[in-house]
RNA sequence: GCGAGUAUGGUGGAAUAGGUAGACACGCACGCUUGAGGGGCGUGUGACUAACGUCGUGAGAGUUCAAAUCUCUUUACUCGCACCA
């Protein structure tokens, strides 16, 4: 029927000979920039993934530039780092060139697809005009002081021989070639990205990214409010500060720990008796694998530090000091105050070295109910005991029911002077119920405070609750009193059932603690056991607790985050090299602005050295060099800039792309502004954005861009899954080459599948049978030439369904909404089919409204067809609003909310007429019969809703 | 464990200021076209029922004249973070 090959090329041809998707940096027209992460030029060639989002952002673009927008959409290339070097390294090529190689077949591969990008503004990161002003901006961080260089433990891939960030060996997997990390002593360049926390936190009020993209980066950050407690090391001058976000809990420490890394260790060697066992364990530590150190599911181990106590604060008792690997040295002070009840790790750990446990906040049900007490009554205070008792073979559980009230409990009932709780639990047991073979195994650590009106006494009680727990041998009993038997029934309840049945939250409570054999008191409460803080809740406890701790100068409120530095340095080739000179006298040494760019050299081994250096080390030639400062010898840094560097700004580039003088002119980047919508994977909602956020936050602070954030809003494609549902991978090769799927079935039909296959934002999967589908939609529109009439206007009885559709199709395209937007075309399209002729006009304006999605074919057809103007050089359609009104509409007709009929009215019916020809429907007067009418509910053009009874 | 999200026919998915659930497709069935295949065209297609009807948006409650949509409870799956003190 037709050749899509042929008609793609040639509109491809058109529209780069006459340069019309070049944006320019003056213009009168409102601007709009529309930004694609760009890819990273990989050996495999482009993915049917990629297809999907340039897709869907070059629809936006075609359609906003029709609107009448100067629209800056480009296109480029992230080309460093380790892939393209290991890419390199396996086929025995320069990575420059292996890039190069890849960029051609991943550009030839887009433009395949008529993809609206403005090449002229096209870069690769590794192009050495634009990694000079990476360098360049690099040494704005470092003129700052937000640039140092330090001695940090990294990750370390054996297999790569290079460090990674956390992010880069997140798990202790290395997230390149998988293998396990190990920590080796580096000295690095760093970012201090931490000093940026709370603007990356802030900074987000002013953007529209997704949702879910914002709590991301929110948690990614991690900001935890507490404080720094300082306790005195005894009988040193030092101090042992931890961090807390639960300084109200101090009176319940009863241990220190220190992550196996800690300095004191080292630096209070001679002190410590057992110091062997210490240090095996710090080398056990070590040894251990991320994985394994990080993995919850393990016991805790740990060593007491035989020679070293800690102070607490505020009551001056001495505590132990462990170590043990599930304190972080990363995080906070590498070093924590236990508190066991109201922490599970620290219960845990507790538990398992029999560190006492000190309860100091009780759960207290106190004002939850009012009605459980009476105002007029006096208080008293009461020690009761609750008796949880299963029966001898089953999951039952023995309550007690209210004769009077209904009301189900526990046993229950006051400890006497000279009781425990146990002897008390066993007595009310024999007095309640008659069993009398009873065996309490235990008392549950935490006690808890309720009250209620005592009727039989006349009094409320404000009780404190012990809980003890246990099981009856045998149903032995022995008669109860007959007070008793008036009082209450005896009950045995299932597990399941109890905590339904129990009345009082306090009992509920009780059955949850027991059930689910619950550790330590998480939960608020009341403070007990701890001095001033008594009977404060736990926000007045944190607040008086810091004003405790400042006026003593033993601690401060503090903000810790989780975000850690930017580790900015790797020891590989494929990078940009970082421009500092090491100096004997001078020490770091910038490169002077005007000998950037820092070229990398020439070389024939790019492989990773065994000693862990950056292959550049090994190049005296280039390493040897003059310091800038006093013209000595000097040495180049050998560590090149992570593959995030390059992506940090390069939407700024684009703006600009080839300025020689500065990055970008500041005329260009105010013009341009906010990148206005930006798209890229779920994969990138934290690190990448994160680190281009903070990039452009700094830039912002130096006066070099002029906005605040650099994008506005974000949104996340779904991936493209395989037919199962599951990912694409290379080692299952089951991957869809997009240039197979463009000569089998056309550039258009590719991409008019990939925006119907689904929600934008889900994942989807492929499916080869759909996209034949597409295809077969654009023949039909094809095919549609042969009803075309010599008419210029709309064909009548076509104008109200094409209005519609111009403002649906706008509306989707413009909110993402692409598969409603093509399934709106294809109902267009069967209309059209239904019409023996169509005019030029009806024809125009589908193949119009199509062109953002499939804009090879739908030029075509207008070119062919001496349909006017090519579509790209036209205005957007406008729709007439007066002509979206359905003359006739249908109105439901429901009885009691069931839909029992419906009628065509002309629009506008009144709501009298509505019900009356409602009531005339045969079907709805069957469901009148006998029925009085109780209410009338009109939704105009709508809905009849009669309410009978 | 914490955080976020998802759940609708045989399938992909439509429909939320609450108002005819299943648009548009795929698949399937039947028919027409064709020597046949492919392709095209047409009709039908949530379940149960002979039919009137009844039921139906993961499950269970609730609010309402009316719930896929709002509230509460709950299950499963996906993603992110995870011994973060």
């Amino acid at each position: 029927m037709y050749n899509t090959k042929e008609i793609e090329e040639r509109w491809q041809n058109f529209w780069k000979e006459n340069k019309l998707f070049n944006a320019s940096n003056k213009s009168d027209k409102e601007k709009y920039y529309l930004l694609v992460e760009f890819p990273y030029p990989s050996g495999s060639g482009l993915h049917v993934g990629h297809v999907r989002s340039y897709t869907a952002l070059d629809g936006i673009a075609r359609l906003k530039r029709m609107q009448g927008y100067n629209v800056l959409f480009p296109m480029g290339w992230d080309a460093f780092g380790a892939p393209a070097e290991q890419y390199a390294i396996k086929n025995h090529i320069h990575p420059k060139k292996a890039v190069e190689e890849n960029i051609s077949v991943f550009k030839s591969q887009l433009e395949s697809m008529g993809y609206s990008f403005d090449w002229d503004r096209e870069f690769s990161t590794t192009d050495p005009e634009y990694y000079k002003w990476t360098q360049w901006q690099f040494l704005k961080f470092y003129e700052n002081g937000l640039a140092y260089k330090a001695e940090k433990e990294i990750n370390w891939c054996p297999q790569c021989k290079t460090g990674l960030s956390n992010e880069d060996a997140a798990g202790g997997v290395c997230e390149r070639c998988g293998s396990r990390t190990e920590k080796k002593l580096k000295n690095q360049w760093i970012l201090k990205m931490t000093s940026y926390a709370d603007r990356l936190i802030d900074g987000l009020k002013d953007t529209e990214f997704l949702e879910k993209i914002k709590t991301a980066q929110i948690n990614w950050i991690g900001k935890s409010i507490g404080a720094e407690v300082d306790f005195k090391l005894k009988d040193t001058e030092d101090i042992l500060r931890v961090f807390t976000t639960r300084c109200d809990t101090l009176f319940g420490v009863t241990a220190m720990v220190l992550s196996p890394e800690h300095v004191y260790l080292k630096k209070y060697e001679d002190r410590i008796k057992n110091i062997d066992e210490v240090k095996s364990y710090q080398q056990e530590a070590k040894n251990k694998s991320e994985i394994e150190r990080t993995d919850m599911t393990k016991e805790k181990t740990g060593v007491k530090i035989d020679g070293l106590k800690a102070i607490n604060p505020v009551n001056n008792e001495e505590i132990e000091i462990w170590i043990s690997d599930y304190v972080l040295a990363s995080y906070g002070t590498g070093a924590i105050m236990t508190v066991p009840a109201h922490d599970e790790r620290d219960y845990e750990f507790a538990k398992k070295f029999n560190i006492p446990i000190t309860q100091v906040i009780a759960k207290s049900f106190i004002g939850e109910d009012e009605s459980k007490i009476r105002e007029d009554k006096p208080f008293t205070e009461r020690n009761v005991v609750n008796a949880i008792i299963k029966y001898p073979t089953e999951n039952k559980y023995l309550c007690v029911q209210n004769k009077k009230f209904g009301w189900i409990n526990f046993v229950m009932g006051g400890i006497e002077d000279n009781e425990t709780p146990i002897d008390a639990a066993k007595r009310e047991i024999i007095e309640e119920t008659g069993y009398t073979d009873i065996n309490i195994e235990k008392e549950l650590e935490f006690i808890y405070f309720d009250n209620f009106y005592a009727a039989h006494k006349g009094v409320n009680r404000h009780i404190t609750c012990h809980t003890v727990v246990g099981k009856l041998n045998s149903l032995e009993e022995k008669e109860r009193s007959e007070e008793e038997k008036d009082l209450a029934d005896v009950l045995w309840i299932d597990e399941k059932e109890l905590k339904e049945k129990l009345t009082t939250n306090a009992h509920k409570y009780d059955a949850t603690r027991v059930l689910n054999n619950e550790g330590a008191m998480v939960e608020d409460g009341i403070h007990i056991n701890s001095g001033f803080l008594d009977g404060l809740n736990k926000e007045e406890a944190i607040e008086k607790m810091l004003e405790y701790l400042e006026e003593n100068n033993c601690g401060r409120k503090t903000i810790n985050y989780r975000l850690q530095d930017w580790v900015f340095s790797r020891q590989r080739f494929w990078g940009e090299p970082i421009p500092m000179i090491h100096c004997e006298k001078c020490g770091w040494v910038p490169v002077p602005e005007n000998e950037l760019p820092v070229l990398l050299p020439e070389v024939t081994a790019y492989e990773p050295t065994e000693t862990g250096e950056s292959p550049l080390a090994g190049i005296t030639e280039w390493v040897n060099t003059t310091c800038p400062k006093c013209g000595g010898p000097g040495t180049r840094e050998t560590d090149t800039m992570p593959n995030w560097a390059g992506s940090s700004w390069y939407w700024l580039r684009y703006m600009d792309a080839k300025n020689d003088e500065c990055f970008a002119d500041f005329d260009a980047l105010k013009y341009w502004g906010m990148v206005d919508l930006y798209n890229g994977g779920m994969e990138h909602a934290t690190r990448h954005l994160l680190y281009a956020r903070f990039w452009h936050q700094f830039l912002y602070d130096k006066g070099l861009v002029p906005t605040k954030e650099p994008f506005k809003k974000r949104v996340a494609h779904g991936m493209i899954l395989n037919s199962d549902g599951k990912k694409f991978s290379k080692s299952s090769g089951n991957g869809v080459r997009p240039e197979d799927m463009v000569n089998k079935y056309g550039a258009d039909a590719l991409r008019t599948f990939e925006m119907f296959i689904g929600d934008y934002e889900k994942d989807a999967s492929w499916n080869e049978e759909g996209l034949k589908c597409c295809k077969r939609f654009l023949d039909r529109v094809y095919r549609l030439k042969d009803k075309l009439n010599e008419k210029d206007t709309y064909s009548e009885s076509l104008e109200n369904i094409i209005n519609k559709t111009i403002k649906k199709v706008t509306e989707d395209i413009l909110s993402m909404n692409f598969n409603t937007a093509v399934s709106a075309l294809m109902i267009l399209t069967n209309e059209y089919e239904k019409e023996d002729t169509i005019s030029k006009k009806d024809y125009r304006i589908l193949l119009t409204l199509l062109n953002p999605i499939a804009p090879h074919i739908t030029e075509e057809l207008v070119n062919i067809n001496n349909l006017g103007e090519a579509i790209c050089k036209t205005k957007w359609p406008t729709y007439d609003e007066s002509k979206l009104v359905d003359s006739v509409v249908t109105i439901a007709v429901q009885v009691n909310g069931k839909l029992r009929g419906s009628m065509e009215v002309p629009n506008g019916t009144n709501n009298e007429e509505l019900i009356r020809l409602a009531k005339e429907l045969e079907n709805v007067q069957k469901h009148l019969i006998d029925k009085e009418i109780i209410k009338e509910i009109v939704v105009p053009n709508k809905i009849v809703n009669l309410v009978v009874k």
